[in-house]
DNA sequence: AATCTCACG
DNA sequence: ACGTACGTGAGATTA
C-alpha cells in the first residue's frame, strides 16, 4: 500500500498558532514559545489522527518571490509578522531538527509552493495542513487539504468531495474564484466591487474567469461594467494566486520520517517547558543497548557435540533452546554452541543421533535455562526429549517484571543479544534479581513456573469433540442461515452482504429509515444494544440479530472449531504471559469462551465430551466481590458472606434502604449491576448502559453505594492513590501492573488508568487464588493416586476429566483446594457440577 | 493491519 | 464539554 505522506504550511500554521494562544508561555530562557507550543500540538494531533508514514515542514524564505514581477503590490501590506512571533520561528526550526524532521525551505519560495511541488510529484496520497484555503486548489483524488479551524487543533478534512459539496468548487476554481474576489491579507486586487457572493455565482455560471469574460456582454449594469474594468486585474491576480507545482527546491521523501522522540528532543521540550506535551507522549531514551558480542560454535560432529555435553553435564547452570531447527546450548554469557541435526543420511549429524546425546543431558538434575518453558515441551515431545530441572524460564520471569516481548528474538534483542543461547543464559541470572527486587520471586518460584508444567499437561490432554455432532449441527445451522438470509433480502428489497457493517448500516438507517444510535469511527452502530432498541420498529432487526448469533456459532464454534480438531481432541494453548492483570488466555481454539449465556449457544457445549467418562466443574462464587469485601475490610459486606447471604440482594436492600424479603427481581438485577460497576471500576455512564437506568439516576446509586459502604470507597481510593504514588498497583501475591494511563494529561486515558487500578488487584487478586488452587488441586489428586486431569481453567472455574469413580474424591479435592487455596478475612465459596459434556457440567 | 461485532469470565 | 465500565480471542470486512 502506498504511504501517507503529511505536509505542514509551516508559517501558516505557526501563524495560526500565535494567533489562537494568546497566553504568555516562556522557555526556561525567558523566551517566547506560546505558538511553538500551539505548532506542536497541532503537529501531533494531526500525527496521531491520520497515522501518517512520512513528514515534511515546509517553510517561507525571504527573498526575490517572482510573483513581484507580476505585481509589485503582492503582500505589500503585509507588515510581516510581529516580533514576538518572528522571535518563535527559530526555536520552531530548533525543535523541529530535535526531533529529526524534515524541513524544506528555499529562498524566495513560499511555503505553498514547495508543497505544491511536493505533493504534485509525490506518487502516493499526501495531506496538506494548512490555514490558507488556498490550499484549496491542490486538492485532487491523491491529495487531502486539512484546514485548521478556530479551535487550533481542529481540522477540516478537505478531499475532492468536500470541496464540491461544501465549496461549490472544483480546485481549478478556487484559483479562478480568488481571481475574482482577491485577497486583502496578500494584497491581491482581484476584480474591484466583486466580492463573495458574486464572485461564487459567477464561477457557478461560468465555470472559470476565461468564460466569465467570454460571456461578459450577456451581463447587464454595475456588475458589466467592474468586469470589464477590472480583467487584468483578474488575470494578474489569477497568476498570483496560483501554486506553483513546479519549483526547483530540495527535499526528499524517502528519508521525510515521523517526529523521533529520543533524547534531543526531549531536552528540547524539557527546555521549552511543555510539561503537558511531555507527559503524552513516550520517550525512547533507552540508550540503545550495547551490543553483546557472543562467540558462536557450530557443532558439526557427535565427538564435538558429546564433548559439549559432557562438559554442560558437570555445569551449575546451562541454557536451552530449540525452535524445531537448531538446538542453542550455552553456559556462559558470551559464547553458545549451535547444533542443526541434517536429515542427510551422509551425514552423521542425524536426528537420532543428536537427539541421543541430547535427551539425558536434558534430563538430567542441573539447573536449566529456557525461554518458554510449556512450549519448548511441545516442540521437544517429537523427539522423545524431557526436560528436568527449568529454574529459569526467561519469558515468565520478563512477564511478571511487567515487560512484554512478543518472542524470544525480540527478547533477546532488547537487551543487545542477537544469540539466542547466551541471551537465555544471561538474563536468567539478570531477571533472578530483578524478580527478588520487585518481590515476586515467591510468585515465580512456587506459582508460575509449576504452573507452566500443569498447563502442559492440560494442554496436552486435550478435550474431547463429539465430531458426528458437530457436523449434523454445522448443517443445521447452515440450512438455518440460509433461510434467514433470504427473509432479510426479501425485507431489504435487495441482497447484500449482510457481514458487512457498512452495507447494513445503509440499508437500515437510509433505505429503511430506522432512527440511529451510537455513532463509530465510520458511520453508525449495527451493534445488539443499537439493534435491540430497534427490533420492534421492523421485523428485519430480529432477523438480522438472529443471523448475527447464527453466523457466530457457525462460524466461530462449528466450522472454526473443526480444523482444530485432531484424532478427535482440541488442545486449546493457555497464554500465561500475556494479560495485564495475570489470567491466563486461552486460544487455537479459545476454550474460554464457549457459548454458555443464551440457550442456543448453549447447545454447542453439548460438542465437548469427557474421555474418561465425565466432566467435573467447580467454581468460584462471586470470587472478585469477596475479595473486595475481604480487601476493604468492610464489615457490611463481610457480614453477608459470612452468612451466605445472597450478596447481591443484600446490596439492593442496602441501597435501597429496604428489607431483603421486599427486594424483587428487578432490585436485584440492578444492584447486581452495581456490584460489577463496582468491580470495574465504576462510573455512572457506564452503569447506565448496562442497565436501563438514567446516568443521573446510576449516579445517585454510586453515591449512595458509597455512603452504604463508606470502606469500600476507600479502599478503592487507595487503589487508586497508590497508583498514582507508585506507578502500579499489585495483587494478593504481590504482582504487578504498571499504570502509566494515570499520568496522562487526556482525560479519557486517566479516568481509564483509574479504573484499572482499581479492578486490577480484584481480577489479578482471583486469578492468583485460582492459580494456587489448581496446582493443589492437581497435587491432592496425583497424591491419592486418581487418575482424573484438570483440561480447563475458565477464570473462576475447573474442569476435571474425571474418571466416574473417582468422581466424588475429585470433588471433595476441588471444594476443598479451592477454598482454602488462600486465608482471607472473607470465606471462599465453591460449587461444583457434573456431566458427560460441558453442556451439563 | 485496523475495525467492528460478539463469544466468555 | 467530553466520552467511559475490567479482562480476553476470533471471524469477517475493509482498507
Amino acid at each position: 500500500m502506498s504511504q501517507k505522506l503529511l505536509l505542514i504550511d509551516g508559517n501558516s500554521i505557526l501563524n495560526r498558532a500565535y494567533f489562537a494562544l494568546q497566553r504568555a508561555m516562556t522557555d526556561n530562557e525567558g523566551r517566547n514559545v506560546n505558538a511553538v507550543f500551539g505548532f506542536t500540538n497541532i503537529l501531533l494531533k494531526v500525527i496521531s489522527d491520520l497515522k501518517p508514514d512520512k513528514l515534511i515542514v515546509a517553510f517561507d524564505k525571504h527573498g526575490h518571490n517572482f510573483r513581484k514581477d507580476i505585481y509589485p503590490e503582492y503582500k505589500a501590506n503585509r507588515h510581516g509578522m510581529p516580533d514576538d512571533l518572528a522571535a518563535q520561528m527559530p526555536v520552531l526550526h530548533e525543535l523541529l531538527s530535535a526531533m529529526k524532521v524534515q524541513i524544506v525551505e528555499k529562498a524566495g519560495v513560499e511555503a505553498d509552493d514547495i508543497i505544491g511541488t511536493v505533493s504534485l510529484a509525490y506518487d502516493g496520497e499526501s495531506y496538506i495542513v494548512s490555514g490558507d484555503r488556498d490550499m484549496l486548489q491542490l486538492v485532487s483524488d491523491k491529495t487531502v487539504v486539512l484546514l485548521t479551524k478556530k479551535g487550533v487543533t481542529e481540522v477540516e478534512t478537505v478531499d475532492l468531495e468536500t470541496l464540491k459539496n461544501d465549496y461549490g468548487l472544483t480546485p481549478s476554481q478556487v484559483v479562478d474564484f480568488k481571481a475574482l474576489r482577491g485577497d486583502t491579507s496578500d494584497n491581491i486586487p482581484g476584480v474591484k466591487g466583486v466580492g463573495d457572493k458574486t464572485a461564487m455565482a459567477l464561477i457557478a455560471k461560468y465555470g472559470d474567469i476565461d468564460n466569465v469574460f467570454a460571456h461578459v456582454e450577456e451581463e447587464k449594469g454595475a456588475l458589466h461594467d467592474k468586469l470589464v474594468e477590472g480583467k487584468e486585474m483578474a488575470y494578474v491576480s489569477k497568476r498570483l494566486a496560483t501554486i506553483v507545482t513546479d519549483v526547483d527546491v530540495d527535499y526528499d521523501v524517502a528519508s521525510a520520517e515521523l517526529p523521533v522522540f529520543g533524547e534531543e528532543a526531549k531536552r528540547m521540550l524539557e527546555q521549552l517547558q511543555f510539561k503537558s506535551i511531555m507527559a503524552r507522549l513516550t520517550f525512547d531514551e533507552k540508550e540503545p543497548v550495547a551490543a553483546v558480542e557472543v562467540q558462536t560454535v557450530q557443532v558439526t560432529g557427535l565427538q564435538q557435540l558429546k564433548e559439549i555435553a559432557e562438559k554442560l553435564n558437570s555445569a551449575k547452570l546451562f541454557a536451552f533452546h530449540f525452535d524445531g531447527r537448531t538446538i542453542y546450548l550455552s553456559d556462559s554469557e558470551t559464547s553458545q554452541y549451535a547444533v542443526t541435526p541434517s536429515g542427510s543420511f551422509l551425514d552423521e549429524m542425524t536426528n537420532d543421533a543428536v537427539w541421543e546425546i541430547l535427551r539425558p543431558l536434558l534430563a538430567n538434575g542441573n539447573e536449566k535455562a529456557v525461554y518458554d518453558v510449556k512450549a519448548l515441551r511441545h516442540v521437544l515431545e517429537p523427539f522423545g526429549a524431557e526436560l528436568a530441572c527449568v529454574r529459569y524460564d526467561v519469558c515468565l520471569m520478563q512477564y511478571l517484571c511487567d515487560r512484554a516481548y512478543k518472542d524470544v528474538s525480540s527478547f533477546a534483542a532488547a537487551y543487545g543479544y542477537d544469540a539466542l543461547g547466551a541471551a537465555i543464559y544471561s538474563l536468567a541470572l539478570t531477571l533472578k534479581e530483578q524478580l527478588a527486587k520487585n518481590g515476586v520471586d515467591k510468585l515465580y518460584y512456587d506459582i508460575e513456573l509449576p504452573l507452566s508444567d500443569l498447563l502442559y499437561r492440560m494442554e496436552t490432554e486435550g478435550v474431547k469433540v463429539d465430531v458426528e455432532l458437530l457436523d449434523k449441527m454445522s448443517a443445521e445451522l447452515h440450512a438455518q442461515l440460509d433461510a434467514l438470509t433470504e427473509e432479510i433480502y426479501q425485507l431489504a428489497g435487495e441482497t447484500f452482504n449482510i457481514n458487512s457493517t457498512m452495507q447494513l448500516q445503509k440499508v437500515l438507517f437510509e433505505k429503511l429509515g430506522l432512527p440511529r444510535g451510537k455513532k463509530t469511527q465510520r458511520g453508525y452502530s449495527t451493534g445488539n444494544d443499537v439493534l435491540e432498541k430497534l427490533a420492534d420498529k421492523h421485523p428485519i432487526v430480529p432477523k438480522i440479530l438472529a443471523f448475527r448469533q447464527t453466523s457466530k456459532l457457525l462460524g466461530t464454534y462449528l466450522d472454526g472449531l473443526k480444523p482444530l480438531v485432531r484424532r478427535g481432541l482440541v488442545h486449546t494453548t493457555f497464554n500465561q504471559t500475556l494479560t495485564a492483570t495475570g489470567r491466563l488466555s486461552s486460544s487455537d481454539p479459545n476454550l474460554q469462551n464457549i457459548p454458555i449465556r443464551s440457550d442456543v449457544g448453549k447447545e454447542i457445549r453439548r460438542l465437548f465430551l469427557s474421555k474418561h467418562g465425565v466432566f467435573v466443574g467447580a467454581d468460584y462464587s462471586q470470587i472478585e466481590l469477596r475479595l473486595l469485601a475481604a480487601f476493604s475490610n468492610d464489615k457490611n459486606m463481610l457480614d453477608s458472606f459470612r452468612k451466605g447471604e445472597d450478596i447481591h440482594l443484600r446490596v439492593a436492600s442496602e441501597l435501597l434502604g429496604i428489607p431483603p424479603e421486599m427486594v424483587n427481581h428487578d432490585m436485584r438485577r440492578m444492584a447486581k449491576a452495581v456490584n460489577f460497576g463496582i468491580i470495574y471500576g465504576i462510573s455512572d455512564f457506564g452503569l447506565s448502559q448496562n442497565v436501563r437506568l438514567s446516568v443521573k439516576k446510576a449516579h445517585e446509586y454510586i453515591n449512595l453505594y458509597f455512603e452504604r459502604f463508606p470502606t469500600i470507597k476507600s479502599y478503592l481510593d487507595g487503589c487508586v492513590e497508590r497508583a498514582r504514588r507508585d506507578g502500579y498497583v499489585t495483587t494478593i501475591t504481590g504482582r504487578r501492573r504498571q499504570i502509566p494511563e494515570l499520568k496522562s494529561s487526556n482525560y479519557n486515558l486517566r479516568a481509564f488508568g483509574e479504573r484499572a487500578a482499581m479492578n486490577m488487584p480484584l481480577q489479578g487478586s482471583a486469578a492468583d487464588i485460582m492459580k494456587i488452587a489448581m496446582l493443589r488441586v492437581d497435587e491432592a489428586m496425583r497424591k491419592a493416586g486418581l487418575k482424573s486431569r484438570i483440561v480447563l481453567q475458565i477464570h473462576d472455574e475447573l474442569i476435571v476429566d474425571c474418571y466416574p469413580e473417582e468422581a466424588q474424591q475429585v470433588k471433595r479435592i476441588l471444594a476443598e483446594q479451592m477454598e482454602n487455596a488462600v486465608s482471607l478475612a472473607c470465606p471462599l465459596t465453591v460449587e461444583t457440577e457434573e456431566g458427560v459434556t460441558l453442556y451439563e457440567a
